[in-house]
DNA sequence: TGACGCAGAGTTTTT
DNA sequence: CTCTGCGTCA
């Protein structure tokens, strides 16, 4: 994760650009038409031509605040008021910055190039960073520890201090220091409050960790702000040459920046006060990872004078959508306060349906999407990547999905696993880590013994000794090991060639030898390759195949550092785009996306609001969770579905669920109920009435009052619910005639050929030879030969 | 060193 | 119930 000269000189040029001087051509291109303002409704333009001074824009969901802000910068440069290189603009996610830089490019054309200072707050403090690392006491060429590799590290410290890491998990630490960073607190400054924290041991490992990161030469990703934030308090020279080069600083997602970020911005600021701060108070969902909602409610205090603009047309839903959103969000406290309007007419209510599990629920929202695909109800017919599916949490997911393979859905999970964080990928990246760098320690443990080559925990041990004696990386102190043969025979030969080949890949990329061959080499020589070509699991072969794909996206970087360096803050989700697929995520995936058919299932109380959220006397994560809804709910373009169960298997028990306290929020007016067919033992199955359980929830239902529920309650005492499902239903028997067994070779429209490895009634369990293992209904596989017969 | 068995847990997640 | 991680045993 070096910097490679070259480019960190051409970034230093970014930053040496002077103030343009006021002058006749600046007030040409003044003077010149400004098209990129014509769209933009009054809010929107007093959000572009505010210049001085802070600005707050509050900006509700769907008002158009990327084109504003992205406006606002293309008018600053348009202006002459600062060159396009002395513009700070940051935002939290890479896709965010993506978006803009692609934006502001389309009016600008080359000019964004020279946006040296658009991205993360993590990139743009990394760049920083490497630039006045030894002020902290780093070297310019620092690494990038990402979570797992933080984890390791405290692990090491955990066992070395001797505390029993079952009573006192490493999480639980990481989760202590994180969130020390996210308020900028170093080891020094620790409040006392928080000294009881993870058994009183919390701020020594917390000093320790911090030494070790240290003498690796390593941050984790709190430390890139925090590092920043106490160079500009310690150093106002350094402050100051940097809040004269940020002419004009553009923050996006106000509301989800924390306490060091706060601060961050707030000294970077305080020279000019030309500030613009875009967030909405009312989508702030991150409370649990550090975020602060009060920097942005606080934002007029903090910066006095400041203009204060509201984004309120919604560009994106129609009036119910709005109206039934804007319900829910009026009942939390201490809100800026925004009333989302539109000019679109009021379009469908949201629907709400109740069913008996959510196993109904997710065979229902199926039924759903295919009615809704042939246009249902006088709607236009909606294509599969036009509906989403919004969760609570990635547990509810597994419903969906199981009903989604069953019926041949196509759908995709957004958010889930990440590329960069499977295991043969951090494998293979330690292996090139390890060549860049000799010196990167967690990177030689981590692949020192992978593959296998009997160098375990004794020889790990002798290394870690000898490098602490000697004051070596690990990587020479195995050399030392080899040298002076202080291990057995065996080990000292298998090391010694270990080491010889990172020499030699080291030599190689000093050499300047194609990054790609040489990644192909390493993995190849390593044996870290044949390892999975040796391994029979039926997921070896889509790691290989991961594998592959990593060396391919290689081709995109001009030298392994810039490649380390991407990876290390950039964690893309690769997107397979097969065809038009319904998206399924947790409802904070979906921040910041919008879909004309959203469907919320799982609104019952535990589950959304979450028990964590009940649980906490404070109002605070009853709040959050209600913005969790407004978001969810605000996604929808067209149709906003809720649906909720009336039970649901918890730990393997099936438990009464109450209908979410949010349900009862929605405004009646924009509220459409959906008679549930299970209700009326419709398509599935005759009525088993369940009347004891339905009286008594009925009974206890009391505090819920809404339209919705009282009149599930009463149609559902009526007719009865029905109960468990004892034959499968119509959909399912029709194709299912080929009679399987265990080893039979098989073949999925979706996860190819595979092995069936278990039956269980008409469920078979498969393993695909490239899918891996999965659960599926057994009519949706065919024995591999009659596969060859059916055209795909 | 690997396989198996058991205990324990079981929101949300970017960088 | 289902996944993870750890410890034990062969």
């Amino acid at each position: 994760m070096i910097f490679p000269p070259a480019r960190a000189l051409a970034m230093l040029a970014g930053m040496m650009d002077n103030t343009p001087t006021p002058s006749l051509s600046q007030r040409a291109m003044a003077a010149r038409p400004t098209p990129y303002l014509d769209g933009l409704n009054a809010a929107q333009l007093a959000a572009v031509e505010t210049m001085d001074g802070p600005v707050l824009m509050l900006a509700g969901a769907g008002t158009g605040k990327t084109k504003a802000l992205t406006s606002r910068i293309v008018h600053i440069v348009s202006t002459g008021r600062a060159y396009p290189g002395q513009i700070l603009a940051v935002t939290f996610t890479n896709k965010a910055a993506r978006e803009m830089k692609h934006r502001i490019g389309k009016v600008l054309g080359d000019a964004v190039e020279g946006m040296p200072w658009l991205g993360t707050f993590h990139s743009v403090c990394v760049r920083l960073l490497r630039r006045h690392a030894e002020l902290v006491g780093l070297r310019p060429d620092f690494t990038i520890l990402d979570s797992d590799d933080q984890l390791r590290l405290l692990k090491q410290l955990i066992k070395a201090a001797g505390i029993d890491e079952k009573r006192w998990p490493a999480r639980a630490l990481a989760g202590v220091i994180d969130g020390w960073k996210n308020r900028a607190i170093g080891p020094d400054s620790i409040p006392t409050s928080d000294a009881s924290a993870y058994d009183g041991r919390a701020i020594r490992l917390y000093g320790e960790y911090q030494a070790r990161l240290k003498a690796l030469n390593a941050v984790d990703f709190g430390d890139l702000l925090l590092h920043m934030v106490r160079i500009f308090q310690k150093h106002p020279d350094v402050l100051e040459s940097y809040q004269d080069r940020f002419k004009y600083i553009l923050v996006d997602e106000y509301q989800d920046t924390n306490v060091a970020q706060y601060l961050w911005l707030r000294l970077l600021a305080a020279k000019h006060h030309n500030i613009c701060c875009v967030g909405d108070d009312d989508q702030s969902i991150y409370g649990w990872r550090g975020a602060e909602v009060g920097n942005i409610l606080r934002f007029e205090r903090d910066f006095p004078g400041a203009t204060v603009i509201r984004l309120e047309q919604n560009y994106r839903s129609t009036g119910h959508i709005l109206s039934a959103a804007s319900g829910v969000i009026a009942k939390n406290g201490g809100r800026l306060g925004k009333t989302l309007w539109t000019e679109a007419g009021q379009g469908e209510r949201v629907r709400l349906i109740g069913q008996w599990d959510n196993e109904d629920e997710a065979r229902w929202v199926g039924e759903e999407i295919e009615a809704l695909q042939g246009g249902s109800r006088g709607l236009p017919p909606f294509a599969l990547d036009q509906m989403a599916i919004l969760v609570r949490a990635s547990h509810q997911m597994r419903a969906f999905e199981d009903r989604f393979l069953a019926i041949g859905l196509p759908y995709k999970v957004i958010g889930g696993p990440r590329f960069y964080e499977r295991m043969e990928i951090r494998d293979a990246m330690a292996y090139f880590r390890l060549a860049v760098q000799g010196s990167d320690d967690l990177a030689f443990e981590r692949i020192v013994n992978t593959p296998k080559r009997g160098l375990g925990e004794k020889a790990v041990q002798t290394i870690q000794r000898t490098a602490r004696d000697q004051g070596l990386s690990l990587l020479d102190a195995a050399g030392a090991v080899v040298q002076q043969k202080l291990l057995g025979g065996k080990a000292v030969s298998t090391l010694g060639a270990l080491v010889q080949q990172f020499y030699r890949w080291h030599d190689a990329i000093l050499a300047g030898a194609s990054h790609i061959e040489l990644a192909e080499q390493i993995l190849d020589e390593s044996g870290y390759t044949g390892m999975w070509q040796a391994e029979k699991s039926p997921d070896a072969e889509g790691r290989l195949e991961n594998l592959k794909e990593l060396v391919k996206s290689l081709d995109n970087f001009d030298n392994m550092q810039g490649f380390l360096e991407h990876v290390a803050l950039v964690a893309e989700n690769e997107s397979d785009t097969a065809g038009p697929q319904v998206s399924i995520m947790t409802l904070h995936a979906a921040k910041g996306l919008e879909f004309p058919v959203v469907f919320l299932p799982g609104w019952e109380d535990g589950i959304f609001p979450s028990q964590r959220a009940l649980d906490e006397s404070g109002l605070a994560a009853l709040e959050e969770e209600r913005r969790l809804a407004y978001v969810g709910i605000t996604r929808a373009e067209r149709l906003a579905i809720i649906s909720f169960a009336a039970t649901r298997f918890f730990h393997g028990q099936r438990q009464s669920m109450l209908p979410s306290r949010f349900i009862d929020e929605l405004p009646p007016d924009d509220v459409e109920v959906l008679t549930p067919p299970g209700l009326y033992g419709g398509s599935y199955g005759a009525a088993a009435p369940q009347p004891a359980r339905v009286e008594e929830r009925a009974a206890s239902a009391d505090v819920y009052n809404s339209p919705g529920w009282q009149r599930m309650q009463s149609r559902g005492a009526q007719r009865g619910v029905s109960g468990f499902k004892t034959g499968r239903g119509p959909i399912i028997d029709a194709v299912a005639t080929t009679v399987l067994a265990v080893g039979d070779r098989v073949f999925h429209q979706k996860f190819g050929y595979g092995l069936i490895t278990a039956l269980d009634g008409d469920k078979v369990l498969v393993a695909f030879d490239k899918a891996g293992e999965k659960h599926l209904m057994s009519h949706f596989v065919v024995p591999a030969a009659q596969a060859d017969d059916i055209p795909f």
